[in-house]
DNA sequence: GCAAAAGTGTTGCGAGTACACCCATGT
DNA sequence: ACATGGGTGTACTCGCAACACTTTTGC
């Protein structure tokens, strides 16, 4: 911060994986790529940071208008720098999981001929870039925030049976969960409440939720983790 | 990644929040601004990423130019790109979690007239551009990771008492833990083993510990995180 | 319509486990 | 001062099974 002399240009970059419950299993969205480097190759939705705007709305920006995806839960959670990880420059990508209740319509644009829907256990082989690097860690990253935080209802419509949430559950841990367990761990939370309009059996999380206010405890699901 | 339009020119820059046990309460490094913006005030140490160069090692060099500390372990934890975080420019800051083992020499630099041990408890009531919040962010993940890696061990020399765990467990979770539950916990771990040439009472880490095979199982350290 | 089936949420129980607390011992 | 073990009582976890209720399905 307290260097003047001239520096390296470096472009600055988001990516997103975008994770979605698609035929009840998880996957992620990717693009194909059109122009060298990686033409014809998948790779996950990202582009440069304008001037004057956040990470967060670089990342939602992006995905809008490469894939025309809208309205998507954005979390930052790791930047990726390695001097050439970008063929053509010094690139830093600040790399974001994206998480959207129900698959939205995709729509593809000049740029991007191909966007589809992957499942998360069979990706393509060779993906742009360190994309697969990228898409392990947002995806350990998923799992590990688990237990203490709600990031998986964003998965899910915002009114649920417990059911879906344990659909979900084992659907990012890759392993079955015994439900009654589940159940009772999910309720102890203390942080669903009926929901309101609807037949029974429906759920939602309660409104303005604070950080750590959502403790998940289960044993085994930690040893299964690790 | 697939805009060929010309974009915004933004700073990569890294930080260092640098965790030390400093007369066995838990400190960090700051240093004192000698130029605008925030001239006089205390910051983080940090600056430019140069050109092939990683984000670590950006880290590493700009610590080691401006207060003198080498040989520490760093790992990244969160990007700052707000924009109005630099009154200058637009920049990003790569923020990276420090921790050294025993409070090396420090030295200061025609850019740095001050560098110092703060208490984390004590901190200066302002700090540089959103240092605050990036030494806030970097304590709740330096607790937050105590459970499941050995993140703790690099802030104690290579060979160590289990009292000297304790105490550091202590200070970075800012309460007391009862010890002969905490011995239980961290010999369970299977990860420890006696020091080679020392005294009795001495340990070290078992080597080649790849990741997830540290898990700190203790349910009330739990609750009190949360 | 009606009965069977499937889905959903809930409760009880028992074996095993984790934990806090205190103290004793050896080094 | 440090590591270790014992002992105890409490509280908790988890998996299994059973049950009540609703919705859907099939005939």
């Amino acid at each position: 911060m307290t260097n003047h002399t001239t520096h390296a240009t470096i472009s600055v970059t988001v990516d997103v994986v975008l994770f979605c419950m698609y035929n009840t299993t998880l996957h992620i969205l990717l693009i194909e790529r059109k122009y060298p480097p990686y033409a014809g190759a998948w790779a996950i939705p990202g582009g440069f940071v304008d001037a004057d705007e956040s990470l967060a709305h670089a990342a939602r920006r992006e995905l809008f208008e490469e894939t025309n995806v809208s309205d998507v839960y954005i979390e930052q959670f790791y930047t990726f720098g390695d001097p050439g990880r970008d063929p053509r420059r010094q690139s830093v990508s600040v790399a974001h999981i994206g998480l959207c209740r129900t698959p939205p319509q995709l729509a593809t644009s000049d740029e991007t001929p191909q966007v589809q829907w992957h499942p998360l256990t069979q990706l393509p082989p060779v993906l742009a870039f360190d994309h697969h690097q990228i898409i392990a860690m947002a995806w350990s990253r998923l799992q590990a925030q688990l237990e203490s935080t709600t990031i998986a209802f964003e998965l899910l419509p915002t009114q649920f049976t417990i059911a879906d949430v344990h659909h979900v559950y084992q659907q990012i841990l890759g392993e079955s969960l015994d439900f009654a367990t589940f159940q009772r761990a999910l309720t102890a939370t203390g942080t669903l409440i009926p929901a309101p309009d609807q037949t029974q059996h429906h759920f939602c999380l309660k409104p303005d939720l604070g950080a750590g206010q959502f403790i998940f405890r289960w044993r085994d699901a930690r040893h299964a983790i690790a």
